[in-house]
Parts: structure tokens; sequence; C-alpha cells
DNA sequence: TCAGGCCGAC
């Protein structure tokens, strides 16, 4: 069942190829009868051809081929390759195309480093983002405080503070020089442990070393004080960076607005919105989403409603965060019907759901037991390039069983196994003892498929 | 690159 696409996959790569190499062939004889012409821009056929594929094996396979045929791979090329291995998350292969990458002396820019760096910080490798910090000169390339704040971040966001720490102090052993971004993720790894005296002693280093706080530090500190209820020392951060002219943008008078929220103080955090405004500062998405959170949290989605209304009335462009709020909380409330209609509304106000919307969604008609719906969200879903957790994939699955639609289930099964997703054994129970029920032959048949081919992994 | 309203993983 995995032989025969990737077969298919090959000779289309194959054909697109040979097809590459002739156009190539009659452009270069093009701009030889012309001298004089400017030569037009090179295109990148290696780049654009990657863009067309998938997974990761035929992707290599595709780098190669080129290669084989005669094309000279240069920096974007490996670049391009890089990101998508990292954003696929095949770390193997990408540790042997980076080694390939530094045995081939190609240089590299650190941006690239960076973005590895945070898909393993995200997939929680933070030692293999220290690895490949250490490694960044071996492959020609500098290391600026970017990379740094990077590595920092990473340790920081994986629970390693006082690595983090640790890492900030020998800074300059690395040649590094600490900068606002270096001091706010500490700052972040500060209040995340609830150190609020070392974070304070932090700020004050920051000063007494030059290093400019920014809106940032001010806003990592009063999100602190917000999330304690701690409001009177919250706003007073607010005038004392007022007052050194650290002025204060939407996500400051969020956190403000949430703190609020949290000790039920809703009409005050109303207010700040006109505060703000008065004061010069354009109240944004983030500033009525907090509110309508609060709103959704108390079950008061025809108020929150009324908002979003008001929010348009006055310019306010709802977007995709805005909207899914709605959908969430009339999912959890077992209304999909109703979630749905917001689903249609944002589309026809040319905003295009995020993988989030899609996931509630899916959720929420299953949560209904509204399989044929669920299913047919998750088509758009898979389409839109968008993939939803295991979890949602075996509730449909079963409830489409329960349902007898096993021809559905089975999409929904084939589905899963392109994206290499396993089932739980709850939705193969159900799914077996269907088929047994029905005695559906293709069903019979993809299923003992799955189940060699989950044997051979 | 760092702070922030939605999912949900960690």
């Amino acid at each position: 069942m995995t032989l025969l696409p990737a077969k298919k996959t090959t000779r289309r790569i194959a054909s697109k190829i040979s097809h590459h190499f002739t156009r190539t062939r009659s452009s270069t004889r093009s701009i030889q009868k012309n001298r004089h012409e400017r030569p037009q821009k090179p295109i990148i056929p290696f780049i654009s051809h990657l863009k067309q594929i998938d997974d990761p094996e035929s992707a290599l396979r595709l780098f190669h081929e080129y290669q084989r045929q005669g094309f000279k791979h240069d920096y974007p090329s490996y670049a391009a390759v890089v990101y998508m291995l990292s954003r696929r998350r095949h770390f193997e292969a990408l540790q042997t195309f980076l080694d390939h990458i530094r045995d081939n002396k190609i240089r590299c820019q650190e941006t690239i480093f960076i973005a590895v760096m945070q898909h393993y910080g995200d997939c929680g490798l933070s030692d293999r983002a220290i690895q490949l910090f250490k490694q960044i000169p071996s492959f020609n390339c500098n290391r600026s405080s970017e990379s740094f704040n990077n590595l920092l971040n990473v340790l920081v966001s994986n629970g390693r503070v006082s690595d983090a720490k640790d890492m900030f102090s020998r800074s300059s052993m690395m040649g590094i020089r600490l900068n606002s971004v270096s001091y706010n993720i500490i700052l972040k790894g500060c209040v995340r442990n609830d150190e609020w005296v070392e974070a304070c002693s932090m700020f004050e280093k920051m000063l007494d070393r030059k290093v400019p706080p920014t809106v940032v530090t001010y806003n990592t500190l009063i999100g602190f004080l917000c999330k304690k209820g701690d409001m009177e020392k919250a706003f007073r951060l607010l005038d004392d960076m007022t007052r050194k002219a650290k002025y204060p943008n939407a996500v400051t008078y969020a956190l403000l607005m949430e703190g609020l929220c949290s000790i039920g103080k809703y009409d005050a955090a109303r207010k700040l919105i006109f505060d703000m405004e008065y004061r010069g500062c354009k109240p944004g998405q983030v500033n009525f989403g907090v509110l309508i959170t609060d709103l959704g949290k108390r079950g008061k989605i025809e108020e929150a409603r009324s908002l979003l209304v008001e929010m348009k009335r006055r310019k306010f462009k709802p977007d995709v965060v805005t909207y899914n709020i709605f959908i969430n909380y009339l999912c959890k409330e077992g209304r999909a019907t109703d979630a749905y209609k917001f689903l249609v509304e944002m589309q026809v106000e040319g905003c295009q759901p995020n993988s989030a919307t899609y996931r509630m969604m899916v959720d929420g008609f299953c949560r209904i037991e509204d399989f044929e719906r669920g299913l047919r969200v998750l088509n758009t879903m898979l389409t839109s390039g968008h993939c939803p957790r295991v979890d949602t994939f075996c509730s449909l699955i079963f409830g489409l069983c329960e349902m007898e639609k096993l021809a559905d289930a089975c999409f929904v099964l084939e589905e899963m196994e392109k994206r290499k997703k396993e089932f739980n054994s709850e939705a193969w129970e159900a799914l077996t003892r269907h088929v047994c029920e029905a005695e559906d032959t293709h069903a019979l048949l993809l299923l003992s498929e799955l189940v060699i081919d989950t044997h051979d992994d």
C-alpha cells in the first residue's frame, strides 16, 4: 500500500526533471542567440519543485536526483531542504543533511540554524538545540546575539531556566553581547518560576548596565503581576513606564484587562478600552479578545456577540483568534451548529480559519455526534493543509463506524495512515467489529493492509 | 529573536 504511491511519485519526479532539463536547454539557446539582451532572472526549478512534495524521503531523493542530473545546488537549495526536514520533524535525516552541508563547505546563514533550533525546542529537544548552537561556527557562520537569544528562549520554554541563566552569565566567553531581548527572556524565565525578587533584581541589572528596557520588558513584569491579581503594582509599573517614555502598547493594556477580568472586574477592563484610546493607544484585536474570552467563560455568548458587532461598527476587523473564541465556547456548550455559523461568517468576511478553528469544529461536531458534518469539516481541513489530532481522527472513525458508514470510516483511516498517525485501541476495536459484522470486502482488505503496515513499522 | 486574546501538545 505504501510502495505503490512511492513508485508513482518517483515516476512523476523523473518526468518533471526531464521536462525541466529540456526547458533549460532551450532557454540557454535563446540567450546565446540574443547576446545583447539582458539575461533573464534564473528560475529556481529545484525549490519550486520541492514545494510540491510533502514527504521528506521524496524531497531528499529529488535533491540527489537533481544533483545526479548535473544540477548544481546552491545555498537556497540547501536551506529549502533544511527548512522542510525540520518543519516535518525528520531530525535524523536533518542531521545527516546538515553533516553533508558542513562536509561540502556550503556557507550558511544564521537564520537556518535559528529555525532548526526553534523546531528542536518545540519538540522538547533542547539538548540538540544547544549542540547545534555550539556547532554554528563549524558551518563557516558567525554566531550573533540573535541565535544566542533563540537558544535562551528554547531553554526557558523547555523549563530549563537555570541552564538559561547559566548560559546568560557565560555569554561574553562566547563572544556574545547581551541585549534587551536577552534580558527579557531571562525575565520571562524568572516570572515563570515565580521568582519575582530575582526578576526585579534582573531588571535593576539591566538599568545598571545601560541595557534599555523595552515595552516587552515592562509587559513581562506587568503580565506577572496581573496573573497574581496584584493590580495596584501593575498599574504603578504602567505609570513608571509612561514616565520613562516607554509607551504602553495594546498588549500592555490587554494584560491589565486580563488581570481585571480575573478578579471579576469586567466593567473596569471594558473601560480600559476607552482609556487607552484616550491616551493615544489604538485598541487591537487582542483587547477585544480578552473581553470576549471573559464573557465566553461566563457563558455570556450573546453579550460577546454584541461586542463583536460593536467591533465591526468601529471598524476593527475581527481576526481568526476572535472568531475562534466564539467557536470554542459554542462547541464546548454543545452548540456546534451555532459555532459553524461563525465559521461561515468569518470566511464571508475574508478571514481564513486556522488549525485551531478546524480542530474545535471537528471536535464540536463529534461531541454532538454529528459525524457526517464532522467529516465534511475534516475534508475542508485536510484540503487546506491542516491536520487534526489523533484523538479527533479516532472519535470520527468510531462515530462513523457506529453509524455504519464504513466507507467514510475507511477514508478517515487512510488519511490518518497517509499522515503516519497511529490509532488508539478503541478505534481499532470499533473498526474491526464493524468490518466483521458488515462483511465489507473493501474495508476488510484495507484493514488487513493497515495491520500489516502497522506491524512493518 | 523577547511580551499578548483561541486549540492543545508539552
